[in-house]
DNA sequence: TTGTGTTTTATTGCCTCC
DNA sequence: GGAGGCAATAAAACACAA
């Protein structure tokens, strides 16, 4: 790649042909605007001292197809004027290189990898967004599978209960029960009264309420039984809503930084 | 001092928009 | 078709550990 050749001459990308070797850049051409910035300097990551960017002895013992970094005031400048606006328009060009003692192009080059950086910090930012979302997802989903657990083995038990006291009531003395089938579980409600049905107090009880699903078996399927309960019991309710709330509060109420990321990338 | 990784400056080529 | 934006990349400058 030709990279030296700004240093040397006419650059060919865009036909922009005012790129010359750095050394042009001296303050003649930005009546004193440069040379007031450099006055105010405190550290050069380059330049040993603010003179040496007009001191012509400093180019002539350089090497001049070096690349030089800009100055501390040049790029605080530039980044206030980025942080106003990060796209560059022909005028304000003109004036920060004016400004600054850069070709445009510099400054040009200067907004351009900018843009890059932001957007690489961006992406890391949201990267970091979306992993702890996925990861307070993940966790809220292990302690929903435990609820689920303990939900279904109460379910279980309290079946269990049921099917006791409905064996104890209408078969015939002396008979032995039938071993409860625990997986899957049907149960006519028509053959349970409705005072055992609301007799256990616990939130398992709600589940074999008479509008409700009527099969229930070990698998995550009985879930929607479930729901219909957090209308009815608030405290339970809560959280199990302020799981998901606070999951995707962040996808769908983005911060400021990042709702301005989204627009930067022109998302809606 | 030197090797190595990171940051910054700049180029190139492609794409889009007017 | 020219201007400007972006991604990819080169290479100099810089930071820092060994």
């Amino acid at each position: 790649m030709e990279s030296n050749s700004f240093f040397f001459g006419p650059s060919a990308s865009h036909g922009n042909n005012n790129m010359f070797f750095l050394g042009n850049l001296n303050p003649v051409v930005q009546g004193g605007g440069a040379r007031s910035m450099e006055e105010t300097s405190k550290r050069r990551p380059f330049f040993s001292s603010p003179e040496d960017l007009y001191d012509d002895d400093y180019y002539d013992d350089q090497l001049p197809e070096k690349k030089r970094r800009l100055t501390t005031e040049q790029v605080h400048l530039l980044e206030k004027s980025f942080e106003t606006e990060n796209k560059l328009e022909p005028d304000r060009k003109t004036q920060l290189a004016k400004k600054l003692g850069l070709q445009p192009r510099q400054v040009a080059v200067w907004f351009q990898n900018r843009r890059a950086r932001w957007k690489t910090k961006q992406l890391e930012r949201d990267y970091d967004l979306l992993k702890s979302t996925y990861d307070q997802l993940l966790s809220n989903y292990d302690s929903i599978v435990k609820d689920n657990d303990k939900l279904r083995s109460e379910v279980t038990s309290l079946t269990e209960k049921l099917q006791g006291k409905e064996e104890t009531a209408n078969e015939p003395p002396g008979l032995v029960p039938e071993p409860n089938q625990l997986d899957t579980v049907y149960i006519n409600p028509a053959a349970i009264k409705t005072e055992d049905r609301l007799s256990s107090g616990s939130v398992g009880s709600a589940v074999l309420d008479e509008d409700a699903p009527q099969l229930l078996d070990s698998c995550d399927s009985y879930f929607p039984s479930i729901v219909p309960i957090q209308d009815t019991n608030a405290s339970d309710n809560d959280n199990d809503r302020s799981c998901f709330a606070d999951v995707f509060v962040p996808t769908t109420s983005p911060s400021h930084d990042h709702g301005e990321s989204l627009a930067f990338w022109g998302w809606p």
